[in-house]
RNA sequence: GCAGAGGUAACGAAGCGGUCAAACGUGUAAGGCUUAGGACCUUAUGGCUUAGGCCUUCGAGGGUUCAAAUCCCUCCCUCUGCACCA
C-alpha cells in the first residue's frame, strides 16, 4: 500500500481550504495586494487539459503571491457576448445532430438540451457550474462570489455603456464604412471559421482608373497606380460578358458582368445595366486620364472577368503577363514600344530577368509577377518619365499617384478579397462594404506612443513576448466595435448594433473588484457620474449611497490589475486591446503592470484538438492521478513554445513523492548529528531558494520544477549517502520542500508541511522561505562537488580493473599544492593568458599540468582542510558503499591534484 | 505577403562568452530486488578508449575572440498572429 493518497489528502486540504475561505479576498488596506486574472471563457463546453494548463499558470502564481504574504485576488468570469454561445443555442433549436451529440457527451440531458435551444443563458448557467467544480478540484483558487457573465448581466451593460460614452467622449469613437468578407447567400459576415477554403484571406483595395472612350468609362483596376504613366494599353477579354452600367452621376462604366452582381456589396446600385458587346472595341483607343495619352484596347485571356472590373490597364515593363501578352500582339498589331517607369539600380533589366528566372507558363508568369512586385517596391525608384511622381521611391508613389487621379476626377476603388474563399454553405465570398460601422480608434498614433512607453515598464513573461506585443501595438488599425447579431450589449446612442465581444472586454478587469458588491444594486441605480467616481476619481456629482464608497474602496485597494495570463493568440487582438483601452481611459496608477503569456500544449507530443479526440477533461484527469499530478501540465514549457505534458512524467513523480513522505514519517529516527554535509545540504538550500523563487517570478514552472523538485530531492539523496543524518538539517529540508512546491502542488505539500510543523495553511501567512546568507558557502559545495567526482572516477576504475576492490587509497594533495591552485584560480577569473599565470607563480611540474589545457584551467575555489575532512567524515560511507577498506591520506605524488585525489585501488 | 518567435543529444528541455560532452525529466539498456512481471533502487546512455584519457558535436556556412551552443553576417528550415473572428 503506497504512503501517498492523492484523493485522501486533496480531499482533507481542498476542505480546509474551503472552510477557511482561502480563496476569497477582500480590500485590506493593511495589507499587500496581488490582482491576477486570466481571460474570461465561453462557457460552451467542459474544462479540458488545455485549460488547464492556462490557468494553472495563474494559480501557481497566486498562491506563490500568497506565501509571500500578498492579499491575492483570482476571480473568473464568464462571456456570453458574440456568436458562440447564441450559436451553438440556436444549433440546438435547428435540431443539429452534431451540436446535440456535443451536448450529450459533455453529460448534458435531453431537457437540458431543450432549455438550452430555447435560451443561451441556460447553456452558460448549465457548463458555468462544472467550470466551478472542476477548477475547484483541481485546485485553482479562484474567488468565485466575483464571477459574472459579460454581457448578460445587466450591471455590467451598464458598466460597458458607461465604457463607450466615455471613450466616445474623449474621441475614440468614429464610424465609418468596413470592407468584410461577407457570404451573399447567407447574408453574413464570413469569418475564418465559416469558411470552407480560403481561410486567412483578406480584403485587398484595387484602385480604379477611370479610362475614357467616347463618353463612356472603361474602369482599370490596379494594385499599382503608380505606373500609370507606364500604360500601353487597356486589356479586355472578348470571351467575357460585359455590361454597361449607368450611375446616378450620370458615369457609364463598361464591366464584366461578374462586376455588376459584386457592386451592390460595396458601390450605390447601378440605375440601369444592360449587355454590351465588348468586341466593339477592340482596337478602338481610350484616354489615359492622367497624362491623357491615347491608349489601345487588345484582347488578352488572361483577364479574368471574375475579378474586379474585367478591365486591365497593361503596364508591359512592369507586370510579367502584360509583357508575354505585348510582345505576342507586336506580331498582329503595331504597338509602341512600351515605356520603362520605374529603375532598380542592382537590377536594370528586372523584366527580361524575371521572365528568364521564372518561365513563361501562367504559374510562372505569377511567380514572376510577385517578384516583380516586390523587388520594385522595396527598392524601385520612379524615373523621370513620371510627372509629379518623378524621382520618388515607389513606396511613397502610390499615395501620391492616388491623389493625383482623384486631381483629375478618375478615381475610385473597389475591394476583392486577397483570395479565394468559399464558403461552408457553398457561396463564394466577395467584400461587403459594411456601412456606418462604429469603431475603436486604436491607430491613434498619441495612444500607440503612450503604451509602447508603459509596455517598456510592464513585466512580460516570458520576456520575448514583449516584442510581440510592442509590434501588435505599433501596427494597430482601427477595430470595428460593433456587429449586426449574436448576443451583447447595444451600443448605446445607436441601439441597432450590438458591442462585440472583443470590444467588450477590454477593462471588464476593473469590474471584477465591485462584481460581488453591484450585484446587490438595481440596474436603474447605476450611473455614469458612478463609474465615473469609482473607475476615473472624479468629484462626484452627488452623494453615493454607502455600497458605492465600498466598490470605490474595492476598486482602488486592487487596482491596477497585476498579472494577466493568457495564451499567445490573444497577443495582438485581446492583450493589445486591453492595455490600449486602460491606458486611454484610467489614470496612470491603474495601468497594467504584468502579462504572462503561453503557447499550445501537447499531450504525449500531439498538439491536443477535439477533432484528434486527445482532449482530457479536467474531471477525468484528475480522477485518474490525482489533482497534484495533473497540475504538473503547468511545467510542461517554460516559455511561449508549444508545451509538451507526457503522461509518463506523473509515475516518477508520485515515486519521488512516496520518498518525501517516508522521510518524513521516519524523520524522528534521525540523530543529532551534524558534520560537513549538513552545511553542505543547507548551502545547496539556499542556491535552491533563490532559483526557484526566480524561476516562479519568471513563471518559468519547468524550471522552478527542476529546482523545487527534482534537484532538491537528488540533493537530499546525496546528503544521505554522504553520512548525512541530522534531524533537524532533514526537518529543515523537507519543510523547504514542502514550500516551495506548494505553488505547484498545494495539497500533498500542505500535508507534508503539517506533518512537521503544526501550524496555519501555506498560504495564510508569509510563508516563503527565506534566503539565509550565512548559509551559502561555496567551498564546502565545491569539496562535495570533489567528492561526487571522485566516487564517479572510483566506480570508473573499479569497471577498469573488473574486479571488487580490496582497499581504495585516496590520496589528497598537499596543502602547499591547493596554496598555488587557488592562487591560480583568482587570475583565471580575471585573465585566461598562460603568461601571465605563468609570470605569478613559480613554474614547477604541477604549475605546467595545471596549464596543461587553457580550457580546464582552475576556476573554483577549494580548500585543503575541507577536503580532507570530506573524505574523512564520508569515510565510513565509502567503505560501506564498495565494501573495502578506504585509506585517505595526505600524497605528495604527482597524480595528487587539489579537487582530484589521487586514487589507488587494490 | 507583412510582423514576431525559434532550430541543442532518442524525445521534452536548460544553458546564452570560459566550471560544456552539455543541468533536469522522459525513454532505452544493464545490474539489484522480486516466484515472475510491474513498480522501485543503482549505474550507463556522442564516438574511440580504458588508471581517471582523447576525438567529434549544439540547423548549414562564414566571421570576431586566447576562448563560441552562447556575439556578428549570410543561407536553410519550423512555429505563431494578421482583426470584427472567439
Amino acid at each position: 500500500m503506497p504512503r501517498y493518497q492523492p484523493e485522501e489528502i486533496e480531499k482533507k486540504w481542498r476542505n480546509a481550504y474551503e472552510e477557511k475561505k482561502l480563496y476569497e479576498a477582500d480590500a485590506d488596506e493593511k495589507r499587500e495586494k496581488f490582482f491576477v486574472t486570466v481571460p474570461v471563457m465561453y462557457p460552451d463546453g467542459r474544462l479540458h487539459t488545455g485549460h488547464m494548463y492556462t490557468w494553472t499558470r495563474a494559480d501557481i502564481f497566486a498562491r506563490f503571491q500568497r506565501m509571500k504574504g500578498k492579499n491575492v485576488l483570482f476571480p473568473q468570469g464568464f462571456h456570453m457576448t458574440g456568436g458562440p454561445m447564441a450559436g451553438m443555442s440556436l444549433r440546438l433549436k435547428s435540431g443539429d445532430e452534431k451540436a446535440i451529440k456535443i451536448m450529450k457527451d459533455q453529460g448534458a440531458t435531453e431537457d437540458d438540451i431543450k432549455r438550452f435551444a430555447g435560451n443561451p443563458l441556460e447553456l452558460g448557467l448549465f457548463f458555468g457550474k462544472t467550470y466551478k467544480s472542476d477548477f475547484d478540484l483541481v485546485g485553482t483558487s479562484i474567488d468565485w462570489r466575483r464571477n459574472f457573465i459579460l454581457s448578460y448581466t445587466e450591471q455590467y451593460s451598464k458598466f460597458v455603456e458607461w465604457q463607450f460614452r466615455t471613450l466616445r467622449e474623449m474621441g475614440y469613437i468614429t464610424q465609418g464604412s468596413h470592407p468584410v468578407v461577407w457570404c451573399p447567400r447567407e447574408n453574413t459576415s464570413l469569418g475564418d471559421h465559416d469558411r470552407a477554403e480560403g481561410e486567412g484571406e483578406s480584403p485587398l483595395e484595387f484602385t480604379i482608373i477611370k479610362f475614357k472612350i467616347d463618353g463612356l468609362i472603361l474602369p482599370a483596376a490596379t494594385l499599382r497606380p503608380e505606373t500609370i504613366y507606364g500604360v500601353s494599353n487597356l486589356w479586355i477579354n472578348e470571351q467575357g460578358e460585359y455590361k454597361k452600367v449607368r450611375f446616378s452621376n450620370g458615369e457609364e462604366w463598361i464591366v464584366s458582368k461578374e462586376f455588376t452582381e459584386k457592386l451592390p456589396f460595396q458601390k450605390n446600385v447601378a440605375e440601369k445595366i444592360e449587355d454590351f458587346g465588348i468586341s466593339e472595341l477592340v482596337g478602338k483607343t481610350a484616354i489615359n486620364p492622367v497624362n491623357k495619352e491615347e491608349v489601345p484596347i487588345l484582347n488578352a485571356e488572361f483577364v479574368k472577368t471574375d475579378r474586379n472590373t474585367g478591365i486591365v490597364m497593361s503596364v508591359p515593363m512592369h507586370a510579367p503577363f502584360d509583357y508575354d501578352y505585348y510582345n505576342k500582339k507586336k506580331a498582329d498589331v503595331k504597338l509602341k514600344e512600351p515605356l520603362k517607369v520605374i529603375d532598380v539600380k542592382t537590377n536594370p533589366n528586372l523584366m527580361e530577368e524575371a521572365i528568364k528566372r521564372f518561365g513563361a507558363g501562367e504559374k510562372e508568369l505569377e511567380n514572376a509577377t510577385k517578384y516583380v512586385y516586390k523587388t520594385e517596391f522595396n527598392y524601385g525608384i520612379m524615373n523621370e518619365n513620371n510627372g509629379p511622381l518623378s524621382g520618388r521611391p515607389v513606396k511613397e508613389a502610390k499615395e501620391y499617384a492616388i491623389e493625383l487621379i482623384k486631381e483629375k476626377g478618375a478615381y475610385d476603388n473597389f475591394y476583392e478579397t486577397s483570395g479565394e474563399v468559399i464558403c461552408r454553405c457553398g457561396a463564394r465570398g466577395l467584400i461587403k462594404l459594411v456601412e456606418n460601422q462604429w469603431f475603436i480608434r486604436y491607430s491613434d498614433k498619441k495612444l500607440k506612443e503612450k503604451t509602447i512607453d508603459w509596455l517598456q515598464n510592464m513585466d512580460v513573461r516570458p520576456e520575448e513576448a514583449k516584442a510581440q506585443i510592442i509590434n501588435a501595438v505599433y501596427n494597430m488599425e482601427d477595430k470595428a466595435a460593433t456587429r449586426n447579431g449574436g448576443l451583447g450589449t447595444p451600443l448605446p446612442w445607436d441601439k441597432t448594433w450590438l458591442i462585440e465581444p472583443l470590444s467588450d472586454s477590454t477593462i471588464y478587469m476593473a469590474y471584477y473588484t465591485f462584481a460581488h458588491l453591484i450585484k446587490e444594486m438595481k440596474p436603474e441605480e447605476i450611473s455614469d457620474s458612478m463609474f465615473d467616481y469609482i473607475l476615473l476619481d472624479k468629484k462626484p456629482d452627488k452623494k453615493f449611497p454607502e455600497i458605492v464608497e465600498k466598490m470605490k474602496r474595492e476598486f482602488e485597494y486592487w487596482y491596477p490589475l497585476d498579472l494577466r495570463v493568457t495564451a499567445k493568440e490573444l497577443i495582438t487582438n485581446h492583450i493589445a486591446f486591453f492595455i490600449m483601452t486602460h491606458v486611454a481611459m484610467f489614470n496612470k496608477d491603474k495601468w497594467p503592470r504584468g502579462l504572462g503569456i503561453n503557447g499550445w500544449l501537447t499531450v504525449n507530443g500531439k498538439k491536443m484538438s477535439k477533432s484528434k479526440g486527445n482532449t482530457m477533461t479536467i474531471d477525468y484527469v484528475v480522477n485518474n492521478y490525482g489533482a497534484d499530478s495533473a497540475r504538473l501540465i503547468s511545467s510542461a514549457s517554460n516559455g511561449m513554445d508549444d508545451a509538451a505534458w507526457d503522461l509518463n512524467n506523473i509515475n516518477g513523480f508520485k515515486q519521488k513523492i512516496e520518498f518525501m513522505l517516508e522521510l518524513t514519517e521516519v524523520i524522528e529516527s534521525f540523530s543529532e548529528d551534524k558534520r560537513l554535509v549538513d552545511e553542505f545540504l543547507l548551502s545547496r538550500i539556499n542556491y535552491l531558494i533563490e532559483n526557484s523563487e526566480k524561476a516562479y517570478n519568471s513563471m518559468k514552472y519547468k524550471n522552478s520544477l527542476n529546482y523545487s523538485f527534482f534537484e532538491f530531492i537528488e540533493n537530499v539523496k546525496d546528503y544521505i549517502d554522504y553520512g548525512g543524518n541530522n534531524k533537524d538539517t532533514l526537518k529543515y529540508a523537507i519543510t523547504v520542500f514542502s514550500k516551495l512546491n506548494h505553488p505547484l502542488f498545494p495539497f500533498v505539500t500542505e500535508e507534508i508541511n503539517n506533518a512537521l510543523n503544526k501550524g496555519d495553511l501555506l498560504e495564510r501567512y508569509r510563508s516563503w522561505p527565506e534566503i539565509n546568507e550565512e548559509y551559502k558557502n561555496e567551498l564546502v559545495e565545491n569539496e562535495f562537488e570533489v567528492l561526487k567526482q571522485t566516487i564517479n572516477d572510483i566506480n570508473n576504475l573499479i569497471n577498469i580493473i573488473d574486479k571488487d576492490p580490496k582497499e581504495i587509497i585516496i590520496g589528497i594533495a598537499g596543502k602547499e599544492k591547493f596554496g598555488i591552485y587557488n592562487k591560480i584560480e583568482e587570475i583565471t577569473h580575471r585573465s585566461r593568458d598562460i603568461k601571465e599565470i605563468r609570470k605569478a607563480v613559480q613554474i614547477n611540474d604541477f604549475v605546467n599540468k595545471l596549464l596543461k589545457n587553457p580550457k580546464r584551467l582552475p576556476n573554483k575555489k577549494l580548500d585543503y582542510e575541507l577536503e580532507m575532512k570530506v573524505f574523512t567524515e564520508s569515510k565510513s560511507k565509502l567503505k560501506e558503499m564498495y565494501n573495502a577498506e578506504i585509506k585517505i591520506e595526505e600524497s605528495n605524488e604527482d597524480r595528487a591534484f587539489p579537487g582530484k585525489p589521487m586514487l589507488v585501488i587494490k
